[in-house]
DNA sequence: GCGGCGCGTGCAAACGTGTGCCAGAATCCG
DNA sequence: CGGATTCTGGCACACGTTTGCACGCGCCGC
C-alpha cells in the first residue's frame, strides 16, 4: 500500500514536470516494476521500440534491438504479461480443473501437461473442485483470469456453464466424460471397447462367474464401459454376471469389498473387473492375504489404468493401459486449437490390455 | 485478430459518436468481454459504481448495488482480474515450480496446496522445471505474470535468482532444501533429527551392519539427514556402516540395488535406510522375492515419506512420516505473509517414525 | 537529380479496471 | 426550517502494454 502510493506520486510527478526530474530518480528501483518506460529511457529510445524488441518479428533495427536488450538486461526488465494480455486479448493461460485426486495417474498427467504447455509458451493454472468451491466456482475464477481454454479432469460442466464458456470464447476440453450435446471437446478412450475386451479376456480364460466393481455410479463413461462389459458377459452362453458393485474406490475399499463379497452367502465371483488399479490391488491383497485364495487360479482380477504399482513384483496386475501421453497430446491440441464455429468434437485415443499374471491364460 | 479488430472499431465508434449509437448494439454480446462499461450502461450508473459494487467494503448504496448486480447477472459479467491486477499491483497468483514428479506425496501436496490457496482467493500457477526450461526459466515466466510468491519443490534457486525475486517483491519459499544465506523462506523437516532417530531405531533393534541409500547426492537436506544417521551409527560401539549408496531412486532401482549389494563380495548390510518409500519397497520386494530373505529378521528396512503404499498389507513398511499438511500450511502462510524487511526465515515441521513391520522390535 | 519506395521509429490511443477528489444529495439535529 | 454532517456517485487519471498511423530518412531507377 505504502509503496504503491509512493510510486504513484513518483510517476505522476515525473510526468507533470515534463521528464527532466525523472532522470535523477529513475535508476533507483525503489520498487519492483521496472517498466518498458525505464528501459526505453536508459536505452535512449521510445517505449514502442522496447515493445517491438520483445515482440517476435516486429520491425526493429539491429542497432536499437541491441541497445534495448542491453538496457533490459541491466535493469532486469521483464515485460508485464498482464498488461500485454489486456491489450492483445490473449492471456496464454490454460485452466485445469481437477475433480478428484485419487488416481495415481494424475501425477504423470500433470507433469506432461505442464511440460507440453510450457514448451508452447502457455501457462497452467491449477484449480481443484471442492464441495465448497465447485466446478462452476472454479470456472468462474478461470474466466476472471481470462484463461483461453479449460481442461476438466474427473468432473463435468453442466450445460449452462459450458454455454457461458463458449460465449466468452473460452474453449472447454473434458477428459473421459460423456458431454452429450455440450459445445465442448471430449478426449477419451473407447470405453465400450475396453469393456468388451476385458470381458472377452476373462471369458476366454474360462472364468464363469463374473463381477464388476467401480466407483461413482453416475460417471457416464464408467457406465458405458460397464454396460459393454456386462453385455458381452451376458451374450456368452456359459458365463454370467454375479456381482455389480459401485461406490468402491481405493486400496482399502477394494480389500474390504472382496472380503465382504466372498464371505457373503451369494454366488461367489471367480473373476472381477475393477475400475481402478488401486481398487484391484486392494482386492488382490484381500483375496490372497486375508482369504488365502489363489489368484489367478481361483479368482481372476483385472484393473484399469496401468499405474506404476501394477507392474510391481508382488502384484503383476493384468490391467487396461490408459495411454496418458497420447491423451494429453490430444487434449493440448484441442486446448490450443483456434476456436471453431462448432466446438463440439470427440477425440478417441487407443488403449489396450496389459496381460500380466492376475488372469490365467486362455483355456484350450 | 479479426474479432479484435471489429471490436476495437465498435468501441471507438461508439465513443466518438457520443454514446447514443452504442445503446442499439450493446445488448448483443458479439464477443466475450462484457466490460464494466456494459453493465454500467445497462444499470444506468457509472463505471465507478460497478467497480465499487465488486470491491469489498466500498461505499455503495444498497439500491445501486442491486441494480448493478442485476445487470451483471444478466450480461454474465466477470470482472477482468488482469486489468484489476494491473492497477492494484496484486495478481493473486502463486507460482509453483516442481523439479521432480517421482514422489507419490506430490499428489496430496498439490491437492492441499490448491485447495488452501483457493480458499484464500489465490490461484496456483504450475510450472515444471525441465532440462530445456530450467528453474530460472520457470521463475522468469512467473515474474512476467507478476506472481506474488513462488513455491519451489524439489528444486533450488541459485542466489542470483533469489536476489532478483526479492528485488521484484516476489516472496520465495523453498520446501526441504538448504537455502543457506539466500533471502528465502525455508520450510522443512528436522532432517538431522530424522537421521538420528532412524539410526537409533535400527541400533536398538539390534542391527549391526547398517546401510543408507538415497538419490541425488547433491541435495543438501538429504546430505544432512544422512550425515546425522551415519554419525549416530558411528557413535555406537557395536554397529558400523557398511553401505552408503547414492543415485538410486524409485521401485525398480531399489530392487536392483538390493540384489547387487547382497550378491556383492563386500560386507552385507543387515539393515538399510532408504530416502524414499518407493526405493524402500523396491528393496523390500527384491530382498523377499528375489533373494528369499526374511524381512525384518535378516534385513531391516526403513523408508521415508509414509506414502499410502507403505501401509498396504504385503509391505507394512516402517517409515518416516512426512507431515504433508502442516508442511503445506506453513508454506501457505509464508507465501501469503506480507513482505518483511528480511525474508530469510526457516520453518521446521515435526515428523516422526511410523513403526510397522519391516524393522524388528527392540532387543531386550 | 528527383519522385517514389521501404524501412525504422515515435506519437498517441487504446485495453478494462481501481480510486482520489469533489460536488451534490440526503440525513440529522437544534 | 436551516445549517452541518455523512453518504454516494461521477469524473478523470493511472496501471504497463500493443499497435495503427504518420513521418523521416536513405536508396534505387528513370
Amino acid at each position: 500500500m505504502a509503496t504503491a502510493g509512493a510510486r504513484k506520486r513518483r510517476r505522476t510527478g515525473a510526468r507533470k514536470k515534463v521528464r527532466a526530474a525523472r532522470a535523477t530518480t529513475a535508476r533507483t528501483p525503489l520498487r519492483a516494476g521496472t517498466t518498458s518506460r525505464d528501459v526505453a529511457q536508459l536505452a535512449g529510445v521510445s517505449r514502442s521500440a522496447v515493445s517491438r524488441t520483445f515482440t517476435p518479428d516486429a520491425s526493429v533495427s539491429e542497432a536499437t534491438r541491441r541497445k534495448v536488450l542491453a538496457a533490459a538486461a541491466e535493469l532486469g526488465y521483464q515485460p508485464n504479461v498482464l498488461a500485454r494480455s489486456l491489450i492483445t486479448d490473449r492471456s496464454r493461460l490454460i485452466g485445469l480443473v481437477m475433480g478428484e485426486w485419487q488416481n495415481p495417474f494424475y501425477a504423470t498427467m500433470l507433469r506432461l501437461l505442464s511440460e507440453k504447455l510450457q514448451r508452447r509458451e502457455y501457462q497452467l493454472m491449477l484449480l481443484t473442485a471442492t464441495p465448497e468451491d465447485d466446478v462452476a466456482g472454479a470456472v468462474r475464477r478461470l474466466l476472471q483470469y481470462r484463461a483461453e481454454a479449460i481442461l476438466m479432469v474427473s468432473c463435468t460442466p453442466d450445460p449452462a456453464l459450458a454455454q457461458s464458456c463458449v460465449r466468452d470464447g473460452t474453449r472447454l476440453v473434458v477428459v473421459n466424460r460423456d458431454t452429450g450435446a455440450m459445445p465442448v471437446t471430449n478426449v477419451s478412450t473407447d470405453n465400450a471397447r475396453i469393456g468388451r475386451d476385458v470381458a472377452q479376456l476373462l471369458l476366454q480364460a474360462g472364468y464363469r462367474r463374473i463381477g464388476v466393481v467401480r466407483g461413482d455410479p453416475n460417471v457416464s463413461v464408467a457406465k458405458a464401459r460397464t454396460e459393454a462389459f456386462k453385455a458381452t458377459v451376458a451374450a456368452s452362453r456359459r458365463a454370467r454376471l454375479v456381482l455389480d458393485q459401485t461406490g468402491v474406490v481405493g486400496y482399502a475399499a477394494g480389500r474390504e469389498m472382496i472380503r465382504a463379497v466372498l464371505r457373503d452367502g451369494g454366488p461367489r465371483p471367480d473373476a472381477i473387473f475393477c475400475a481402478s488399479d488401486l481398487t484391484a490391488i486392494g482386492a488382490l491383497d484381500g483375496a490372497r492375504l486375508d482369504l488365502g485364495l489363489d489368484v489367478p487360479g481361483q479368482l481372476g482380477i483385472v484393473g484399469l489404468g496401468d499405474a506404476p504399482v501394477a507392474s510391481w513384483a508382488p502384484y503383476d496386475l493384468t490391467t487396461v493401459q490408459l495411454p496418458i501421453e497420447p491423451l494429453i497430446d490430444a487434449a493440448v491440441e484441442a486446448l490450443l486449437a483456434p476456436a471453431t464455429a462448432d466446438a463440439r468434437r470427440a477425440i478417441v485415443v487407443d488403449s489396450g490390455i496389459v496381460q500380466r499374471s492376475t488372469v490365467r491364460g486362455p483355456r484350450r
